[in-house]
DNA sequence: CATGAATGAGTATTCATTCAT
DNA sequence: TATGAATGAATACTCATTCAT
């Protein structure tokens, strides 16, 4: 298992050279260096650098889903779940994440490896969010009119688009962006016994 | 005018590049034989390789941003305006673009240059998409309680969101994916008197 | 004469080229650029960058060897003079300028051209200077046992020498350096009677 | 072990070719082709080409200032040892090896680390020709009235410009230059009593 | 398991020079 | 006399990878 271990330091410090540099702007020099190896020893343990991005992908990309696994899995409102969720990903993400994060993007178009992962994440984190949509939908939050698959890629898809706005967005917009894509998940899901009490969302003028 | 013919040439060879080998991936020499020029002409027509991606950017952004503000500047109800916008954008996404795009929004995050142009653009893009939306207020088919502002982003974040999908989405889950998002935007702009007549949209099961 | 009126202003344009960026340092690009030219228009006045080195070469040593000429032409001492010459170029000697006529001297080891440029100027000093010396001799100045062309050659070497040291010394150390230079001359110079009554000379420790 | 061994190997290939071509003429490709290592294995052993010009300036500087304390180290008359160092300085200054010190003099104008370099030989070169005139003023073969510091100054000074004259005065002129150069080094140093009895040096005219 | 020497094609960029107009 | 488009070899340097030890 040392070999595991060695293999699991080597993705870290490959992971801490990505972030400050990129993608292609790391390169396996540096990777050794901060990994403390030799340059030929890095290719005892990974037959390639795409290696490495594939297997730090989808490292990344599984922790991601049990995160937020775990994180719907409490007793608390599924919306709310979702809600802050939302933010945490938003919060959590410095922009040096997210550049490389779209850059793993950009390369599952050109790498069908990376493809392949970054589907695999999109069908397991729907499914997921499907089933604590349904959960919801029992326990009376969610609106049962929801198709609970595509509700969930809606869902999936506001969630990536608040995250993409922290990129973008000058610092002081962010939080009226994001309150607003949150007035946009909730009024999605929202039950029609919560609707008709709903507050006036962030992003209505006022009254 | 032959020089910024020739310029307009290159820009166009390098475009194929970058399209088909990414931002880094694609270098100057292949640039140059695509535009059929020596390795050392590029450099009469542009400072570096950062300089074409710049120059590339802009002229991207403005023609993306002169062609929304001509799609929403017929007769048509605006919010059918902004459901095409999204539809072409949607279609008009060959992987490759996307992962381009993605590379310069990665590339933002690293090179200031780029991400003035990005916020520049974004921020054009929102002032237009609020415009639109008082417009629509004026003619009674948007809310009128919706704040321009903040509902513009909103929308832009919901557009965008549904362009990232057709990088990520199975071509069989597109449609629906896309019917999801044109359903919450609707619901998200249209007026409470339309609202009252609404059908019942894909994203809700079979009553 | 339109023709070499423009040459000469390239000439001078190239000069500070090469004062700024040094021999090799300095693009033709450059230079066309502060002289104002179009690069193919260079060579409508000179044949190759070398030649204009050449023609540089030449011009600034012509120049040189005429200030000398005159410097010692007056009424003053003739130890004064050379004295004051010496003083001259070493005041008159920036960094920048020095460091081009080091790659001056670099390049005659290789080109040709540049060599004789060099011997020429060299002698041409040399013999003014015996001339000064012979005249210096006949007006009791200088020692009569002293054969003018050796003469001349070491005190052309000891000027330089001085020239020299403003790039090595360091700024607190110039004035001594110099003082024990000119102390040497000096006492090669001088006449003997002068001689017999002549003060310390700074590089004497105390009596 | 095998290291060290390998650069120096490198740095002899770099000389030769730096001595072939000029600082800024030779390049890394000729330099690694020299060495006989691929053009990217250059840079296992050194930073840079200004690395490599660094090391071999410094490795030079070394070298001839340990060989100028042991020629000065032995039993015979201080001012011999003087003059004969003068001698090998100029007699194992092929025009090469000279236009490569120029080129790194005018180096040191624009680059601070080889300034560095050239101020701290200075230094060093100075204050071993102080202790050796101090050396030859104990044995009463040094003018005891000379400044020993200054007068070192004056002493390599007039070493330095004995060895520049052999790139630019014609061969047949050269051995008389030194000669007048040796005299005037004698004449700066030689004690008053050996003063009495000297010899009519040769820059003074047949009596 | 580990080193680090070695490769060689590849990188963006520069340059003196030529040539068509 | 003048332009500036065009060249293409050359520049210092980087990189993922291989291999002998």
């Amino acid at each position: 298992m040392k070999h595991e271990n060695k293999r699991q330091e080597i993705l870290t410090a490959a992971m801490r050279c990505f972030l400050r540099s990129g993608l292609k702007g790391a390169s396996t020099a540096q990777i050794c260096s901060e990994a403390k190896i030799s340059p030929g020893h890095l290719y005892h343990y990974f037959e390639s650098k795409e290696a490495i991005i594939g297997a730090l992908s989808e490292a990344y990309l599984q922790t991601a889903a049990e995160r937020f696994r775990s994180a719907v899995g409490g007793d608390r409102s599924v919306i709310n779940a979702i809600l802050s969720e939302m933010d945490m990903q938003a919060k959590g993400s410095q922009p040096a994440k997210l550049a490389l994060m779209y850059e793993v993007f950009a390369e599952s178009a050109r790498n069908p490896e990376v493809a392949k992962i970054l589907r695999t994440y999109d069908l397991s984190r729907r499914s997921v969010m499907a089933e604590v949509l349904r959960h919801g939908q029992r326990r009376g939050e969610i609106d049962p009119k929801l198709d609970p698959e595509a509700g969930a890629t809606a869902v999936i898809g506001l969630v990536d688009a608040a995250k993409a706005m922290t990129l973008r967005a000058s610092r002081s917009d962010l939080k009226k962006v994001q309150d607003t894509f949150k007035s946009v998940l909730t009024g999605l899901l929202r039950s029609p016994t919560q609707k008709a009490t709903k507050s006036t969302p962030p992003f209505r003028s006022r009254p």
